[in-house]
DNA sequence: CTTAAAAAAGCAACAATGTTGCAAAAAGCC
DNA sequence: GGCTTTTTGCAACATTGTTGCTTTTTTAAG
């Protein structure tokens, strides 16, 4: 049964990496399974808490250099020095990235997710400044803290 | 002249310090001046270029620390692993920061920005998520770069 | 299936960034 | 000035991120 769903992710994996043109190798199967088995967004140091025994570090760093450079992922900017990565579920692709969402912290669980239903306001900025891309971060309680 | 703005600055700093209660030290004067001659925010890294020889690098990260603690800056999320820090302009105080206003990061300076007049909106977040502090940070052009 | 070319991974060395404990120095207070 | 408290500098260490190079794996062609 867990394995089913295993294989299945894997599976999903290796359709995305192909669909994107990217060579399917263990770690990038391993890494992408990693995030779509993960509610939330996830940082360099989680994956390498669990596949350091299995890839290099230096691998994790270029994987996800690559998959943000293909629009697999998009970052999520943090106060703390600690940059989060999520699955992006819209089209993006090669050099643009178009995720308008916004992200939560949750104060108690410290997950960081992606409201995909929720979309980033228009801003209005002081006369001179031309604005490009949002990002809202959001912090409280998730829904499964409270 | 400049001197005498510069005199100014380190008077300024010296005023902030006593207000905040916080001991008079000559660090702590050094990068107080180095905020107030700031117009964006600032990185550890940029005070330690200006004040390395000066003051131990150790010594400089307990002073943000200190100054984030007692509400005289704030820090500002990025998603480069480079917290920045700003003054806070409202009366922000020891554990909490009443700071409401966006940030602007320019993509041809990369210089960081309180806009201080433009007000956080508010979210609508879905069933289940309560809402605490909600940053917003806009990438764009600022106004001295266009 | 075999093979050649291209891409990715591993490894080692290094750089940059952040943390901690402790002794010396400076600041605050009387 | 002298005493107490706070801050600083220093050294050592930990964590995080980068780079060049070699080996391995993947891909695509035959
Ligand atoms: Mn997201
Ligand atoms: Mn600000
Ligand atoms: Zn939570
Ligand atoms: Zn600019």
């Amino acid at each position: 049964m867990k394995q089913a769903v295993k294989a299945n992710r894997e599976q999903q994996s290796e359709e995305i990496l192909k669909h994107n043109k990217l060579s399917v190798t263990d770690s990038r199967k391993f890494i992408l399974a990693f995030f779509l088995q993960q509610k939330g967004a996830i940082s360099h140091g989680d994956i390498e808490k669990k596949a350091a025994d299995r890839f290099d570090r230096v691998t994790i760093y270029r994987t996800l250099q690559t998959f943000v450079d293909r629009g697999l992922v998009h970052t999520i900017p943090t106060a703390d020095n600690s940059i989060r990565y999520a699955l992006c579920k819209d089209d993006c692709g090669k050099g643009e990235h178009h995720d308008h969402h916004i992200h939560f912290i949750c104060d108690k669980c410290r997950q960081t997710f992606c409201l995909d239903d929720v979309v980033t306001p228009e801003i209005r900025l002081p006369r001179g400044y031309s604005a490009g891309h949002v990002e809202v971060v959001v912090e409280g309680v998730c829904k499964d803290c409270r």
